[in-house]
Parts: C-alpha cells; sequence; structure tokens
DNA sequence: CGCTATTTTGAGCCGCGTCAATACGGGTGG
DNA sequence: CCACCCGTATTGACGCGGCTCAAAATAGCG
C-alpha cells in the first residue's frame, strides 16, 4: 500500500497542512469546487485533507489499493499508468493542477491503476465516502463530480482515434498548451513534466518517434525544442495539425 | 421471456405496466438499478421513460443535441460515434441491453458524440435533472451512476494500449463474450451487430484487416466464423491472445 | 433475378517500431 | 575543476504490420 494511503487511514496527516481553503484557491474554477457557493465550498473544506508537498517519484496510490479517496493534484504534474500481466507500463494520463485522479477506482473499489508524481507535488485528498454524502446534500458539487468524470471520458476517447504520430504529437501539445493557459501559464512557453518515454507510450508512440516529430515541428517552424522546454511560434498550424481532439 | 412471464403470473400485475418495471427487469443486475432496494426502484421507475422500440438506423440522439437524458439500452445494440470535422466516422463504442448512452454529454451540456440502433432496439429514458435529484437522495443510485461513469472511463483505457491487430480483435470478441454470457446468452455462441467497418473504426483497424484477422482465428482453430455468426471454439485460447483489457 | 452493401482475398507500399550507436546533461567523487 | 558515469534524448538504418488500392465473391432485398 502506498504511503498517503496509510497516513489516511491512520490519520497522521498534520493539520497545518489543512488550513489552505477551496474559496482561496486559484485552481477553483476548473476543480471540483466549480460553481459552488461560499458556504458549500467551506463545506467541501472540512472533509478535504491537504496532503503534504511530495518529490517526484512519490507514489500517490499504487494499482491494487482500496479505494478511499479521490485526488484533487493542488501543485506539480502526477502520471497515472496500469502494468500489464507483463510487466509492460501503459500511461493512462496526466494529471495537472486542478485535475483529478483515481476516478477509475470507483467502479471496482480498488485502484486499477498507479500515480505518481513527475514534479514536487501535492493534493487534496478528497476521502469517497464523505464526498458521495456531501455531493447528496450538494446538487452543484454532485453534478461537478459527473461532469468531471464525464469529461475524463470523452478525454479519454480522444486518444483512440487512428491518428498519425504528427496528429497525436500536435494534439497532446495543444492540449497542454490549453491547460496550461486556463491556469494562468504562457500561452507560447511550457515546460513538459514528462520525458519521452512516458510522453511517448502515453501517445502509443516509440520514443525515438516522438524525439522525430519533435524536430521535424522545429525544422517546420512550428515549435521550439529544448529538451522538455516547449516554445510554441505558430499555434495555428499547431492546432490544425491537431485537427482531432484535444489531447489530454 | 418465459421468465418474466413466469413472474407476471406470480405477481399478479397488470402486463403493460409490470413489464416496464425495474424490479421485473432481468437486466437491473447490471444496469442503473442495481444493487438498489426495491422500493427505490420503484421511485426510479416513476421518472423513466420506455421509449417504443425502433428499427435499426434510428438515431437515439445526434452530435449537437441538447443533453437531457441517458439512455439505458433495453434491447437490441447501439453504436455511438462521433465525426471528425472532415466528416470521418469514428466509432466510441457498442451499448449493449443494460449498458448507458450518453455519459459523454453531461460535461459539455450537449451530446459530443451520435448513437444509432444498430437492430431492432429500445431504450429506457432517464431524464437527468430528475436523476441526478433522485440520486441525491438515494445513495445507493448515487453511487452505481459514479460507479458506471467510472466503469466507462476504465473501459475506453482498455483499447488505447498498442496492441496488435490479433490482440485488438481478441480482446473485442472475449469482452462481447463476457458482456453476452452476463446477459444469459451463450457463452459459445453469438451474432455480432455490427458490420466489420464498424467493428474495424472501433478497433482502429482496416475492415480488410479485420477480415483477415478473422480468417487467421478460423484457420488456427480458435473460433467459427460465418458473416456475423460466431462461434468461439477455444475460448482459452482466446482469451489468452486478449491478454491485455477485455474490449468493451 | 438484378441491384447493392457487405465481406473476402490479393498485391504493393509506407509509416512507424525495432535495433543500434551517438550525443548531451546533470550529478558525484576525486 | 575535471573525469567519469548514467539516464535521457537524438539520429540513422532497416524490416514488418497493417493500410491502401483493386477486384472478386456472397448475401440480403426488392
Amino acid at each position: 500500500m502506498s504511503d498517503l494511503s496509510e497516513r489516511l487511514q491512520k490519520h497522521t496527516i498534520p493539520l497545518q497542512h489543512a488550513k489552505e481553503k477551496c474559496v482561496y484557491c486559484s485552481l477553483s474554477h476548473f476543480c471540483l469546487s466549480e460553481g459552488l457557493a461560499a458556504s458549500e465550498m467551506d463545506e467541501l473544506d472540512q472533509i478535504v485533507e491537504h496532503a503534504p508537498t511530495v518529490a517526484a517519484g512519490k507514489h500517490l496510490f499504487r494499482a491494487g489499493d482500496e479505494f478511499r479517496a479521490l485526488y484533487a493534484v493542488r501543485s506539480g504534474c502526477y502520471k497515472s499508468y496500469t502494468l500489464s500481466e507483463d510487466g509492460e507500463e501503459h500511461v493512462i494520463g496526466f494529471h495537472l493542477p486542478g485535475e483529478l485522479a483515481g476516478l477509475d477506482a470507483i467502479y471496482p473499489g480498488r485502484h486499477p491503476s498507479t500515480a505518481i508524481a513527475l514534479d514536487t507535488s501535492s493534493v487534496c485528498v478528497l476521502p469517497y465516502d464523505q464526498l458521495a454524502e456531501l455531493a447528496g446534500r450538494i446538487p452543484g458539487l454532485q453534478h461537478q463530480v459527473f461532469k468531471l468524470l464525464s469529461k475524463n471520458l470523452t478525454q479519454s476517447h480522444a486518444l483512440a482515434g487512428d491518428m498519425t504520430a504528427e496528429e497525436r504529437l500536435a494534439s497532446f501539445l495543444v492540449g497542454l498548451l490549453r491547460r496550461n493557459q486556463q491556469r494562468g501559464y504562457s500561452s507560447t512557453r511550457f515546460r513538459l513534466a514528462m520525458p519521452r518515454r512516458d510522453m511517448g507510450n502515453y501517445l502509443r508512440l516509440a520514443t525515438e518517434t516522438v524525439s522525430r516529430i519533435f524536430r521535424r515541428f522545429q525544422d517546420d517552424g512550428l515549435i521550439r525544442v529544448d529538451r522538455r522546454e516547449i516554445e510554441v511560434l505558430d499555434a495555428k498550424r499547431l492546432a490544425a495539425l491537431a485537427k482531432s481532439a484535444s489531447g489530454v
């Protein structure tokens, strides 16, 4: 079992980490508390545990762990992945601040996937039983949970199409760009939190292919690539390449 | 069908009403009403509208339609798909009796996909506002909606892996087999409701490839194929091929 | 029976994966 | 400050799985 789950069980998370409130959180506009009244956010605050910041490489939960809570990323970036029986990793998605992890665990009651921090990161812990009880009393919260689940559903369809490698990578970049903009970051520069391998695994491309497409994009004047630093030079053409869905 | 008749006689309930109740529905075990008490199912029944049976080719909803309700398939089979801007179809999934359609519309408040009957089919209409209100009062119902959303999430991840054509098709067949078994049908024979084209589109394979893999499976003694009639001869080896996830 | 949609089968080709080698960078210890 | 090491990223060569193009078989249907 993962560290955090243990601490959750034993209630050893220091209270001083639970000071911040949804009302004052800059992420509340696209997190679970979106559209809630201040008083409703207060109720939500009372069940939220603010886990301490952890270093990259720290597991949030592991496949097989009992499902107890959903996790809203507060800072950093997480990667979710499953392991096939032959030990191969399959990256399901990346979670930026304000996004939820662990949604796929509701159905089986046990986490089917593993989440690991790619950067120095922190999360808000949302104990499921309490969240469900609260959602029953606050229609807006219930709707928000439904919406976020539905949103993830659509997003996971986005990568399903049979796009070319270029379309895939362009979609991915456009998606990251959009999500960064939403969070108030630069719409032209950003830093990839994940190595090429994870990116490729997520997009079902070999890391070599990812590298090659990056170079092609750069040669075509679409972006400038320096390792994990990306600068978008021609957002229009990039978006045109990502004609299909906005990659998650 | 004879099952239902028996129950109808035992409970002496008027035919036209009784046959429309969740309590007597053979699908309730894996539909929305799973795990609900009889009284709770009654409440659910009061908001459910039973749409008449339609012929194959009839649309359930179209992309762009305002989101009003979720749909539980009662009989037949539906296909969900999106249209890319260049008019290409992208099959998202197939809905068998007891499964929900329209879940991806909750987030945007408008259907992103289109659903069409592949067979003579019928659905139960679940008006969203009323369903949400009811889910707020019935914890088990709310949890069930969460679960079904979560389940669909995991399922849409299943097809994401970079499997070979054989693995894809095997997964798909194994998944259909399992779903047919759950519904009390034969675990060795079944009829595909969809043409090769839809199957291939869903699995991201050319229809020609689907055809070729079918032949290969038959030559290897895994299955017997006659057009859309499938007989599974060696379920074990087929499942071994579908080592990864159980295709939706 | 013809007409049409679906399915099957064949031939050729291309995008992307695989294998292999090199370059780069960041950290560590001498 | 340099030498070394190791994980990440890049680049090249080559082969193959599955797509494309083309055409024939088969079934469903009026």
